[in-house]
DNA sequence: CGGGCAATTGAAATACATCAAGGCGTGTGG
DNA sequence: CCACACGCCTTGATGTATTTCAATTGCCCG
């Protein structure tokens, strides 16, 4: 993947810049830099030391799942590098994807107080987690306001999302779909400094958007050759460009 | 209506049998019958009385909003009786419904904690309320641990929702959208002690039902035909029976 | 070199929307 | 009391967005 270093000292070479640069970021958020004591700077050490829950790192290759549905594990990650999808499957094979995890994104909270999960969560490329356990996680929220406070902002944003994501696939036709989430994710990856000059690292496969808009594989190719052609956007090896802001998100009725 | 008594008194008759025969009724758990004497029984009067938020009640008319986007209210309704939908609207008039209160349903918690709100509430019945301030609500869930933790679970509850409503409209065709919505109604209604020889009162019209489902009216009318000439519900003034459970089940793609 | 995943494109099928007309019940004003 | 409008539901005809099917290509990887 050439959007992930080789080996553990690739986490914090992406993580160097990140207390610093990153504007909107769980791991920040949550303090947990400072489990690596390289990365502890400014107002992040400050928080009481006493309070940090035990952390652990690992690596997931793409395509393989890093918790299943129905699983219970203990622990919630987050994504330190790389993109994840939530999602969950029918019987029948069906798929929906109900979130995306970009780099610096808690996993769903529900992880923390649900006893069996009700998605898997993908990895979409390598993918490298820093997982924290859940009852330590817990408790250091009950014991901290600040945290606590953060830990509901992230939930209500979730909670809003998936309204969003109801509206969308109930009430939208496919251009406006795709276009919404191109710029959902646009947006989030521009908050955590990840976007420059109009373009950034876009490692969505088609089916990837079709599970997520509720769309074929096919027809997403078909409404994203329409978007190349009117020169709405550029995509080309994992990296996606925004050429005409104002035109794609009158596509998305943004506004 | 039908299901709603004339005046006030109708209030309380509603509900002389909620705290010993509802089984899942938020205005039970938050302990909001104390406030009027009459109604405090067994465990309830129980709860310390100085925690209790002070409440006031009304009744809206059928079709009437309780709520509008982007209000900002300063309290959260309790549905005593009636039925009422969260919906949010397009500019351009296409509407999606998110979820239907039912009686003893909480309105979304998210009206606690945001500033504003992000969808309208719409009484389908007449509906009676009682509300609680936000501020005197918080304060109670943060001194009573164990109402806090009813209150969580009501949020999980409403993700794990969200979720379902976001699948089904993105994965499942016409025929396993409305069984599902009528099934969830059913249960829903059974679990309260509101069905009787699989029979409940029904006052969705059509159009709640496109709404919910991301479907037309006319498409709606077309589907529910279908299923009543198949055997599987009966509807008839305002009232639904079903009557082959697992047939329903089945096009509902349930189990 | 073969095999599997990913993307593209065109033709055919289909699920659902849109349009239109009619019926039924209910409230309302003359 | 009737006329009328209006909301709600139904049904059929037609239109269309999206799916399904199929064939082809490129690409990466073993």
């Amino acid at each position: 993947m050439a959007n992930l270093q080789p080996k553990l000292p690739s986490f914090q070479r992406a993580c160097a810049r990140c207390p610093l640069e990153l504007g909107d970021c769980a791991i920040t958020d949550f303090n947990l830099w400072q489990a690596d004591p390289n990365t502890a700077v400014g107002n992040v050490a400050s928080i009481a030391a006493a309070a940090l829950p035990p952390t652990s790192d690992f690596t997931i290759p793409a395509r393989r799942l890093i918790v299943r549905e129905r699983d219970r594990p203990d622990f919630i990650p987050f994504v330190c590098q790389g993109w994840a999808a939530c999602s969950t499957t029918l019987s029948d094979g069906r798929r929906q994807i109900l979130s995306f995890l970009l780099p610096g994104d808690i996993a769903p909270t529900s992880m923390v107080f649900e006893l069996a999960l009700e998605f898997s969560i993908e990895a979409i490329t390598d993918v490298h987690c820093r997982t924290v356990k859940c009852t330590a996680f817990k408790s250091v929220l009950m014991r901290n306001a600040d945290l606590f406070e953060k830990f509901n902002r992230i939930c209500s944003y979730e909670m809003s999302r998936a309204n969003q994501l109801a509206i969308d696939l109930g009430r939208r036709d496919a251009d406006e779909r795709i276009a919404r989430l191109i710029l959902n994710l646009y947006n989030r990856m521009k908050q955590r400094g990840l976007v420059r000059d109009r373009t950034f690292d876009f490692p969505l496969r088609q089916h990837h958007i079709a599970d997520a808009t509720g769309l074929t594989a096919v027809h997403v190719s078909k409404v994203l050759s329409e978007f190349r052609r009117s020169g709405c956007i550029a995509i080309s090896d994992r990296s996606l460009t925004l050429c005409d802001p104002a035109g794609f998100n009158a596509i998305a009725d943004i506004r």
